[in-house]
DNA sequence: CACTTGACCTGTCCGC
DNA sequence: TGCGGACAGGTCAAGT
């Protein structure tokens, strides 16, 4: 999916957009259904207005006037993209390919707002959902319950960051890292250029890891997704933003997806390698593997 | 408990 | 150009 900084990049151009609009129609894919919304959609979605956009690890909250929230999961395929009633009726962006496409195969939702704007939720894998639940259950929800903290909260410090993965003594700072109770927000891309970044190979046991170490991981990865929300996100095949476009990230990744490629930082050649049951990239020389 | 693996789906790419 | 297998941004439920 989409990782914190794609989900970032989807909020706010969602905000931009959809805040104030009311909903005044929904429909679905009926093989599957609505995905996982487990009240009536009738009384507490139509005719509700969006009040707020919001975003914990890499889930979307959409709060509405009905004092319930949509909460989304893109997971590896979704996609959340709005097209204005100009974009449908002729005044907007008439060459825009992707806008002019829906919906397609991949959407499962569709929301209509009261100016004939659309919001579309595609998702090819169907390994994404959307809840609508009551807004103030929120933080009661399991997954609120334990996900760890955001990576960059600005009261999020080097020495918690350290803390945090005191859970996961005896596996891979890879696997360490994608664990969304360790820290939120993490997925393959950047804790690759984060492991990169801090010179850590992705294998090296989380005990093993130095407090230096753990330093260079902190700022790193804090680093790398606040450029990545910068460039709008990574775009390797699926995911766009809130307008259908893709982001540019992938275009100063150091080593994801750049196997066979020079380490902009040594020049050895980088390597793709499995860690954690994941499609693992990294420079053999500036990346020193375990025993 | 901590950790690893397979499953969930569909599409695409790569080697034969 | 066809076909099988591996793989893809994520998370769970199982299994050890």
């Amino acid at each position: 999916m989409p990782e914190l900084p794609e989900v970032e990049t989807v909020r706010i151009g969602l905000a931009d957009r959809i805040i104030g609009r009311t909903i005044s129609a929904e429909s679905h894919d009926t093989e599957k259904g609505f995905p996982n919304t487990p009240i009536d959609v009738a009384n507490f979605l139509i005719g509700a207005k969006i009040i707020a956009v919001r975003r914990r690890a890499k889930v979307l909250m959409i709060d509405l006037s009905s004092q319930y929230s949509l909460l989304i999961h893109l997971k590896m395929t979704g996609q959340l993209v709005f097209v204005s009633a100009d974009d449908r009726f002729g005044a907007g962006h008439p060459n825009d390919s992707l806008i002019e496409a829906l919906p397609d195969s991949s959407t499962r939702v569709t929301l209509t707002f009261e100016d004939g704007s659309l919001l579309f939720f595609n998702d090819q894998r169907k390994f994404g959902w959307m809840k609508l639940i009551p807004t103030a259950e929120i933080p009661d929800t399991p997954f609120m319950r334990k996900v760890g903290p955001e990576p960059l909260d600005p009261h999020f410090t080097a020495v918690a960051f350290k803390q945090r993965f005191a859970r996961r003594p005896r596996t891979t700072i890879k696997a360490a890292l994608l664990d969304q109770s360790v820290v939120a927000g993490i997925g393959n891309i950047y804790a690759d250029e984060a492991l990169w970044g801090a010179k850590v190979h992705p294998s090296r046991l989380v005990g093993s890891i130095t407090d230096d170490e753990f330093t260079a991981l902190y700022t790193e990865a804090r680093a790398v997704m606040t450029l990545a929300i910068e460039k709008g996100g990574s775009s390797n095949r699926n995911y766009v933003n809130a307008e259908g476009k893709k982001g540019s990230y992938m275009d100063f990744a150091r080593v994801f997806r750049r196997e066979g490629q020079e380490c902009p930082r040594c020049g050895a050649i980088i390597e793709k390698t499995r860690v954690a049951g994941r499609g693992t990239h990294i420079c053999p020389h500036c990346q020193v593997a375990p025993e």
